[in-house]
DNA sequence: TGCCAGGCCCTCTTTAGGGCCTT
């Protein structure tokens, strides 16, 4: 394993969702991935609202007849009790103290994440494994205060790694947010500090 | 009818307002 993927003690884990939305408290998962090293997961949901056509521009990802199309493509889906139980089932595979980083993390993802789990009664399972959060939007305005013209994670991957990637799919986003953190290599005190 | 996320952060602020960041 990388060292960069390991803070400290704990295994750092990049995850990421699409969702049927901006707001935290209604909507729904449609996309959970998240990396590790070469340790990759990756699961559609099927939702339970429809996917607003702005989301679908934005992320590729809209419902057909037969299930949800990503560009227009069938894709296979889970259960989003089924895709939680799996996610948690590979964080477990770790074995090890967990910082699970995610971009904007603090506001947007875990509570999303921890809302989908509360409903579908996994939330117990999830504590067991005592997780801390990094959240690498806090964590890019801690390293670099001044010089950049947006913290979004496209742009601070066009600014530092000097590539674009297909940003709205999680599974690229994990990649490139990875390649973010390898490239910062931050130490321990500044992730400490964006951790919660 | 009209609105539609939300909370932190910054500043042309503090009796406020707008931009950012996530989908």
């Amino acid at each position: 394993m990388p060292p960069s993927m390991v803070s400290g003690d704990s295994q750092v884990v990049f995850f990421d969702l699409e969702t049927t939305g901006l707001d935290t408290n209604v909507c729904d998962i449609i996309q959970i991935s998240a990396i590790s090293g070469d340790s990759v997961f990756d699961v559609y949901t099927f939702p339970c609202s429809p996917i607003p056509y702005n989301v679908t521009q934005i992320t590729g990802l809209s419902l057909g007849n037969s299930g949800l199309l990503h560009h227009g493509n069938q894709v296979p889906t889970v259960l989003i009790g089924t895709g939680l139980a799996s996610f948690i089932s590979f964080l477990r595979s770790f074995q090890r103290p967990l910082l699970i980083a995610a971009h904007n993390g603090s506001r947007f993802d875990v509570p999303v994440l921890e809302r989908a789990l509360q409903v579908h009664g996994l939330m117990c399972y999830f504590q067991q494994m005592k997780p801390r959060f990094l959240d690498t939007l806090l964590l890019g305005k801690q390293l670099f205060p001044t010089g950049i013209s947006s913290y979004s994670q496209e742009n601070l991957v066009q600014h530092f790694l000097g590539t674009s990637y297909d940003a709205h799919n999680a599974l690229a986003d994990v990649k490139a947010l990875q390649e973010l953190y390898r490239k910062w290599d931050p130490d321990r005190e500044n992730v400490s500090l964006c951790s919660f």
